[in-house]
RNA sequence: GCGCGAUUAGCUCAGCUGGAUAGAGCGCUGCCCUCCGGAGGCAGAGGUCGCAGGUUCGAAUCCUGCAUCGCGCGCCA
């Protein structure tokens, strides 16, 4: 509807330029918005205002010369007039919005999607936690933003694969391969000390109890680092399975899980060296290997490779996301929690570096969850493994609470998680209220069916019949709901759902406590129940995008 | 010290990339069950958008400085 509008507004100035009323000859760009205040119309632009300055004309005398062109075609849509300083505001015709409704039902489940991003491929990168320990909740978070942002992003038309890098290489694996040798020893009868740097959760006691049983105490006759790599795979793949598991119950399903270690293994990081040295990006400094990342806005170099000859992290990044665009994504996104947040210059240095436009790969940064329970903070610390994982909040408050509640605030501002709030089934929680919605409708549609009433298809219905205010704010609020998703997909902000859900849950709401829908009027109840399934849809196709059900009973 | 981010109602937060009289939820006060599900609705109180300048027709939004808070600044992973 608005691409529309905004062609009948380009017209009028092109009339103006070829009339002479107006001088400027240039075409910026329409800013359609819709104004706070249904009083200001159903659309407002600012265009007299910005034309003002080249025209050297007041604002509204600019206004008021556009206006007169766009008024002969008006009559067809609506009508247009001057406010303010020189807003040019729309008021459209109550059946162009009503034939919205056509759209949804005809549409279904497609409602909403377009195909702003049609033929470009982006990846998704998210979680990538170390396969050392359980998932806690903040990984949750991460998830949840990952998918979410996924799932918008292939609305709008994007090919999407989500992604899972396993950091399985280096140091930490072998760490966890010592940690779990030292807690089998100990069930084996010895007593040692535990070292500070290894980890420290009761699930490493776990894993290498459930090692003894089914391996037995055969890891003693073998050499100290033959028994730590075995053991290490071991639980590696036990917690990677796990991890696996856990998203899959939080309803998170990967494409791809990436593995770090076969970059080694193929030699992609050596190539990633060899292209920034061939380039001239890297320099030795004593006996280290450093990639010049202050080229590109970093604020100091980095190592790639160290004076001990081991390779850095860093080195493996630069292989894996120059990975990524071989792989031929048009776009990459990376989510990280928010105190990697210094990482994101010298990523962004590695695509410069490597002749790419930073701007092609985006990072959405997640911030830390704050934990309560009634209001009071769960103490948590990683290092002393007293974590409260993702396993046992899923298991605690459900799925749906928890994504709801982790997409409710953008994803850079902290966000306190009060499990015992997240449980709670009422108002204070606003995940069952959209789900209450959609419930609703479907209990009308139940009862309706009791009453020999079918569900109207498009055109079946006599939308002459929703003359209340509230049917008319209702379907305004539909026909938003693509320009929504779109700007969710566009600054990955899928918060933005959470919101829009929560308005039309109201407007519903309010609605059906006004009224009936089924009445002893038979066009009206058609008309009704057409209206009250438009808003089901949304409801459901939202609630999707979010990874949260959508009821028919609660 | 340098960098990044935050600062909006009692609390938790939105604010559509610079628009008109700054919004929502919770909490608080007072109402609404003859009615398709009350996990609901209606009404009300509540604000110096951290502070000070600047940019322009117009600033919560952009720029500069300051204050407070958080995070990040390894040849760690």
């Amino acid at each position: 509807m608005n691409q529309r509008l905004k062609q009948h507004i380009h017209d009028a100035l092109k009339v103006c330029y070829e009339l002479g009323t107006l001088r400027s000859l240039i075409y910026p760009d329409i800013d359609l918005e819709i104004p706070a205040r249904s009083e200001h119309g159903d659309f407002s632009t600012n265009l007299a205002m910005v034309l003002a300055r080249t025209e050297k004309t007041a604002p509204r005398k600019v206004a008021e010369t556009l206006v007169s062109v766009l008024e002969e075609t008006a009559s067809d849509w609506g009508r247009v007039e001057i406010a303010g300083p020189g807003f040019i505001n729309f008021f459209m015709a109550a059946g162009h919005w009503f034939a919205v409704l056509d759209e949804v039902h005809r549409r279904g489940p497609e409602y909403g999607r377009s195909a702003m991003g049609r033929g470009k491929k982006v990846q998704v990168e998210f979680v990538s936690a170390n396969p050392t320990g359980p998932l806690h909740i903040g990984h949750g978070r991460g998830a949840a933003t990952g998918d979410a942002v996924a799932a918008v992003l292939s609305a709008v038309g994007y090919e999407v694969q989500r992604e899972y890098y396993l950091n399985d290489a280096g140091n930490q694996m072998y760490t966890l391969g010592r940690s779990l040798l030292l807690r089998y020893r100990e069930l084996l009868g010895e007593s040692l000390e535990f070292p500070e740097e290894c980890y420290q959760g009761e699930y490493i006691r776990e894993l290498a109890r459930e090692y003894l049983e089914q391996k037995g105490a055969l890891l003693l006759d073998l050499p100290e680092q033959d028994a730590v790599r075995e053991i290490g795979s071991f639980g590696g793949n036990r917690i990677r399975d796990g991890i696996d598991r856990d998203l899959r119950d939080f309803g998170v399903c990967f494409d791809n899980w990436y593995s770090e270690q076969s970059l080694y293994d193929c030699g992609a990081v050596e190539r990633g060296i060899a292209v920034l040295k061939e380039r001239g990006l890297t320099y030795e400094k004593e006996g280290a290997l450093w990639f010049r990342t202050t080229d590109f806005g970093d604020d100091k170099d980095r190592v790639l490779v160290r004076s001990n000859g081991n390779m850095t992290y860093f080195a493996s990044d630069v292989a894996y996301h120059r990975g990524k665009f071989e792989r031929g994504f048009d776009r990459v996104i990376d989510v990280w929690g928010a105190d990697h947040h210094g990482y994101v210059p010298r990523m962004k240095a590695v695509l410069a570096g490597l002749g790419r436009d930073a701007e092609d790969l985006q990072c959405i940064l997640v911030q830390l969850v704050n934990l309560l329970r009634d209001g009071k903070q769960v103490a948590m610390s990683t290092r002393s493994g007293e974590f409260v994982t993702l396993r046992e909040v899923i298991d605690e408050v459900g799925r749906d609470a928890c994504r709801f509640i982790f997409l409710s605030r953008r994803s850079d501002s902290q966000l306190d998680f009060d499990l015992e709030l997240a449980k709670k089934q009422s108002n204070e929680n606003p995940v069952y209220y959209v789900q209450y919605a959609h419930a609703r409708v479907c209990s009308i549609n139940r009862n309706a069916a009791e009453a020999g009433l079918r569900l109207p298809t498009a055109g079946e219905s006599n939308l002459g019949c929703l003359t209340l205010e509230d049917e008319l704010v209702l379907v305004k609020l539909l026909a938003r709901y693509g320009d929504v998703v779109e700007g969710a997909a566009q600054n990955c902000e899928p918060h933005r759902i959470v919101f829009y859900l929560q308005e039309l849950a109201a407007r519903f709401h309010s609605y059906y406590n006004k009224g009936r829908v089924v009445t002893e009027d038979l066009e009206t109840s058609r008309a009704r129940l057409y209206l009250v399934n438009g808003v089901r849809t949304v409801l459901e196709n939202a609630l999707l995008l979010l990874g949260v059900s959508a009821p028919e009973r609660m």
